[in-house]
Formats: C-alpha cells, structure tokens, sequence
DNA sequence: TCTGGGGTCCTAGGACCC
DNA sequence: TCTGGGGTCCTAGGACCC
C-alpha cells in the first residue's frame, strides 16, 4: 500500500471550482419573504412527504435531511419552525437565473443539479483564485440575493470536499481552496468516507469492513482492492481524491435517456378514472418535455404503487412497458398505450398511493425512421404543436385531454409560496 | 394515518452465437 | 460414458446523486 499521494498533476490540466447555493430552497423562499432571514425555515418534499431543505437555523435544532414531516411536526412547531411546500417552478426558475449569471462571469461551466455547477478555472496562484470566487459570491449576492459556497480543487471530487469545508468553516468567506501541491491530508483524514462524493452507505459499510473509513484511508488504499470489492466508479474516485482528474467537464449535456413524470397522491385512489386521469395528467407533462427536446419515444413505461403485504412498510409498484412502434411524441398515442396498459394493471379494491410514467428509447426527431405496417404518425405534429404553444402562452393545462380532469389524486401542499417569478398573477406587490 | 421525484451508471446473469 | 469456451447483447435491479 503506497504511504504518500502521488505529486498533483493540474499543472496541465487545470482546476476545478464547485459552486452551490447554500440551503438553495430556503434561500429562494427568503428572496422573496424577508421575515424568514435569521428565523428557523424548511421546504418539504412533493406531497408534503418529508424535509428536503433547512436553513442553518432549523440544522441547528436537529431538524435531519430528509425526515418525514410527520415525524417532526411537534418539533417544528414547538420551535415555531416556518414550513414551506415545495415550489418549483420558483427554483427552476432562480436555478435558471444563477446558472445563466455564472455563465455572463466564466467561459467554462458544466450545470451538475438545480443548485450547483462546476467551473473550470485556469491554475492560478491562491490570491487570485480566491479573488475570483469572491466575486462570483459577490455578484449572485447583489444580483439575485442568493447566498453560495465555492470550493476549488484539482478534481471534481476534491472541489466537492473543499466545497464542504466551504459551508463548514465560516472564517473562510464560503470559499475554500484546495490547490495542487499543497497538503490536504488533514482535510481529507476529516472526511468520512460517506461524506465523499459518489460513496454512498453500501459502499462506506463495505469500505469500514477493509478499514477504511475517511477519504484520506480511501485515497491511500490499495488499487485492485478498491476494484474488487467496490466498483470502477469507486476506483475512479480514488484517483480523483489523489488529485488525478477521471471526471471530465460537461458543459453540454449529453441527449437524455429517458423522461419521467410521477407523484404520490394526497390521497389513496381506488377508482379506475381516477388512476387514468393522474396517469394521463403525467403523461401530458412527460410529453410535453419529450416535444421541447424534440425527441421522440420509443417505448412507454406504466407503474402504479399500492400497499404490499399486510406489515409491510414500502410502497410496492407494479409496472408494464411496451414498444410504441413507430416510435412517437403525440399525447394522444401515448394515452391510448397508457390507457391499455392500466387496464391490465388495475385491480378494483387495491388502493393506490402513487403512480407515474417513462417514456424511454428516446430518438431524435429529426431521425425519425419509417415504420413498414403501421401509418406514420405525422399528423398529429401540428396538434402538438399548437397545443404547445397554448400551454406555454397561456398556462400550464388550458388546453388538456379530458380523460385527465379529474383531479382527486392532487398531492398535498398545504403550504406553498406564490410563484413569485413566473405568474403575472403573483408577482409581489410592492406598497 | 402521514416517508419525493428525476435521473445516470454499474453489475450480474441469461440468451444467443460461432 | 462422453457434454467447450469466449464474446456480445439485453435486462433487471441496485447504488448513487441532488
């Protein structure tokens, strides 16, 4: 087992920084309400289901990511915590505004989620590097009221780390560098092997079961051993935490594989109409995205989730898939395969707590193959098209399939802010 | 009573072929 | 009684991410 990490190589290949905005939901909701700053805030999942985002505060009183909300409730309440439904047409829409800022600022920027991207920075001494990030925290601040973190390192997963340490340790200004050369051991022998990017709770036990627990025990591990017990993906880590760099830029997403669109209902459905209009209202939105990519879909995935066997815990979800030949984008086509497949599915008495689509054998529009038996489906592109154009202009869901009206299986989101920046209707109003 | 949603990638195992 | 081996492709399920 080598003792020392190898000399960094960035020299040639440049740095990594990690931008992420810190508790990303709550600050979004505290654009736009500033009674929330300083006070004690959580977003919850769709359906009100369980905590996806806190502000310090709330982290302070205990409050765990993703928790159940009802598991909490009291607590919450007791702290006079504000709670808040998810709403995401608010973050998409302040995700858009932070990715599109970062991109007037750095040439090279890959978006990796809703709320972080990567930059590729030139080497650079640590003066300037941290003069850099601190003006992209500056501008975000100024110009969108967003709190973020930067963290630089040689690697995708090191500027992870650094980010971390970033949010950690306050004396650093939300900035943390971990540049080539210099030791990071200290750092690194500070992380647990869990809290590394890519190195989830099966992989750490497996980890712990060899002896090693911190990302400094990874990165100093035997090679083949790694290999062997993990996976590549795990090796590749490895490396990257050494400060070899496995993991490329992407600044144009690669052509998605697959669309989905699913949610858990506010409550259980146990009539066949009304399982068909949730599905047929997923189905409407998957593609309406397949369309804007112009894509079209190969095959159709169908799943519902039900209760299992008395004393069983999980959802239990059963599923179809079929091959659309020729492969299509028309809602209507989709309907009629979605609308065969529940008849299989649906069992009267079961009571269904979720449901939810895939379209997958995604194929670019314009490479559209001919079909031998069945009609080409050309027809329907105007239609589609309009229909649109009308849901773009005018709303989400003026023009829809009634099949789809129905609308008892709507989640729950007993607490969800206006849509502040995407609804003339809701725009805040200034007195 | 009440535990999200949208993705990608890897692996293992079986089918199939020569 | 004797019953290959290696490669590819596909799929389901799991792991992981935010």
């Amino acid at each position: 087992m080598p003792t020392s990490l190898p000399a960094a190589t960035a020299a040639r290949s440049g740095l990594f920084a990690l931008l992420d905005c810190n508790n990303f939901y709550v600050s979004c909701e505290r654009v736009f309400d500033p009674s929330l700053e300083g006070m004690p805030v959580v977003v919850l999942s769709n359906n009100d289901g369980c905590v996806i985002a806190r502000s310090n505060e709330a982290k302070a009183l205990g409050i765990g990511m993703g928790v159940p909300y009802f598991q909490v409730r009291d607590l919450l309440e007791f702290h006079r915590v504000r709670v808040f439904s998810s709403n995401y047409a608010l973050y998409g829409d302040m995700s858009r505004r932070v990715m599109s800022l970062l991109m007037a600022l750095e040439p090279e920027v890959e978006v990796y989620s809703i709320d972080e991207a990567f930059i590729r920075l030139p080497v650079a001494g640590r003066q300037q590097l941290v003069k850099i990030a601190a003006d992209i925290r500056r501008a975000m601040w100024r110009q969108l009221g967003l709190p973020v973190s930067i963290g630089l390192g040689a690697t995708k997963t090191l500027a992870k780390i650094a980010n971390r340490e970033a949010k950690r340790d306050p004396a650093g200004g939300g900035i943390c560098c971990l540049l080539p050369g210099e030791d990071h051991r200290e750092l690194l022998s500070k992380t647990l092997a869990t809290e590394v990017w890519g190195i989830g709770a099966r992989s750490a036990r497996r980890l712990a079961a060899g002896g090693i627990r911190t990302a400094l025990d990874l990165a100093l591990a035997d090679e083949d051993w790694v290999r062997r017990r993990l996976s590549i993906t795990a090796a590749r880590t490895r490396l990257e935490l050494q400060g070899i760099s496995c993991l490329a830029m992407e600044e144009t997403p690669p052509a998605k594989q697959s669309i989905a669109c699913s949610r858990s209902f506010g409550l259980p459905i146990t009539e066949a109409a009304e399982l068909k209009a949730a599905v047929f209202t997923f189905l409407a939105r998957a593609a309406e995205k397949l369309r804007k990519q112009q894509l079209l879909a190969g095959c159709l995935q169908v799943y519902v989730g039900h209760r299992g066997a008395p004393g069983e815990r999980r959802l239990r979800l059963t599923a179809r898939t079929v091959e659309l030949a020729p492969a299509g984008a028309d809602t209507a086509a989709l309907n009629r395969a979605a609308g065969a497949i529940l008849k299989e599915l649906f069992q009267p008495g079961q009571q269904y707590r979720k449901a939810g689509v895939v379209l997958a054998g995604l194929t670019p529009a314009a490479a559209r193959q001919g079909h031998l038996f069945a009609p080409q489906p050309r027809a329907a592109e105007p239609l589609m098209g309009a229909l649109d154009r009308i849901n773009r202009r005018w709303g989400r869901d003026t023009i829809q399939y009634a099949a789809g009206l129905a609308r008892s299986w709507l989640p729950r989101q007993a607490r969800r802010s206006p849509a502040y920046t995407t609804d003339w209707h809701q725009l805040p109003v200034v007195r």
